[in-house]
DNA sequence: CGCTCCTTTCGAACACGTTCAATTTGGAGT
DNA sequence: ACTCCAAATTGAACGTGTTCGAAAGGAGCG
């Protein structure tokens, strides 16, 4: 665990900008590690000495990216809306963002996912990022109106938010120009869960939300 | 392509089996090609005449599941009984078929998720696959009793597949000993997504599944 | 200045996945 | 039996991610 000196932290910020820039301009799989250390006119075995790992560079765009899509959705939450509009702004400014990492989204994902490292945005090594996340969704129920059931408002932040993992899902394989199907996705699925989400308040819909809920609360953990 | 001679194809097989073998007892990456080749007693450099790469002999692992989860699957499918208990069935061989895997299920998942090759389940390329999947579920809808409205009967088989996949999904990281908390979501859900399939017929409910269904087909392709 | 201790840097070395030019094998055609 | 050629096999070599022991900095202290 390195102290952060000052001249630590700008080698270490140096390695993840270039790194970032890098990936995005040859992909992933191309840019060695070797040419990020040398890009930043350090060598491997410094690189090493900052992050444990090429996976755990990808970890640090992760993070770059949740903060830049908390950044760019929150402003647009404005008080008011409908849960539908509301979730199209989050889901498109998420969409937004990774924009220019699709090229390397398919092993982005496939990092991402592999539950050995922090990376793993269901392991338990994330949570606090997880949190983050679903916060932002938390955010977008409590300003929409009208508001959702009550019976589901607490949980509907993380269902959001699995939504949101499968849309992203959709979108590494969106090969369309621009992903534009991902954006039909979006358009067309947030006013759907928002009629799903009033729906829930039908006595026979809301049992089965209500066993929907308690099957997430009863897997976890 | 080497044509199959009776040799080749022994060999060919003898890797295969030498792959899974390791894959099971070492794990995914600590099994070398090397290794492979020399259990086989072949060198490196033929493994890599009979697959292109180490992920290829994944691809293969996949095939072989798939084809006993459905050898295994398809005599416990007996008509009569309703839709829940044929999912339960289904399901649950699934992850009978993939247990002696699952420590390395993880790489696997990774593996199988990356987009750049044939072994991706989303890809084109392996819509054979896919399709053969599915059609085990369509039999299981098939042999189900009462039967499914006629609305969504021809859709379902594939929805029902994306939840197998999640269920796969949520099976990667049980790490409950024995995976015990996936049975408990099988035995949870199966009858859950039974109970929604006749809550389609109310013509509220039947709308929204309508748009889930034109929402799939419209993005693909 | 010299000494100590911790941080930081280095680059050679290792194991791995993969490639490839060269070689061997085995069967079909004559 | 001989030739020929594609199929099959080999092992050295390349580039990669990663490790590691050793060296260089540099801050505090006498």
């Amino acid at each position: 665990m390195p102290l952060t000196t000052a001249k630590s932290e700008a080698t270490r910020e140096l390695l993840v900008s270039t790194a970032l820039r890098l990936f995005r301009d040859v992909g992933y799989e191309k840019t060695t590690m070797r040419a990020i250390a040398a890009e930043a006119n350090v060598s491997t075995g410094s690189a090493y000495y900052y992050f444990a790992s090429k996976d755990d560079l990808v970890h640090e765009l992760y993070r770059t990216l949740q903060e830049e899509h908390r950044a760019l959705a929150l402003p647009l939450l404005r008080e008011g809306r409908n849960l539908g509009e509301l979730l199209k702004v989050v889901l498109n400014t998420g969409i937004d963002v990774m924009g220019p990492y699709h090229d390397f989204g398919s092993s982005f994902i496939s990092i991402a996912i592999k539950p050995s490292a922090t990376t793993s945005p269901f392991g338990s090594e994330s949570a606090v990022a997880r949190a983050r996340a679903i916060s932002l969704f938390r955010h977008a129920v409590a300003m929409s109106r009208p508001q959702p059931p009550l019976a589901i408002r607490n949980d509907l932040p993380e269902l959001l938010w699995y939504t949101y993992m499968a849309v992203t899902l959709f979108w590494v394989y969106d090969s369309s120009p621009g992903q534009t199907r991902t954006r039909r996705l979006i358009d067309q699925a947030a006013p759907l869960i928002s009629k799903l989400v009033i729906l829930s308040r039908l006595p026979v819909v809301r049992k089965i939300v209500e066993d929907v809920v308690q099957l997430i609360h009863g897997t976890r953990r």
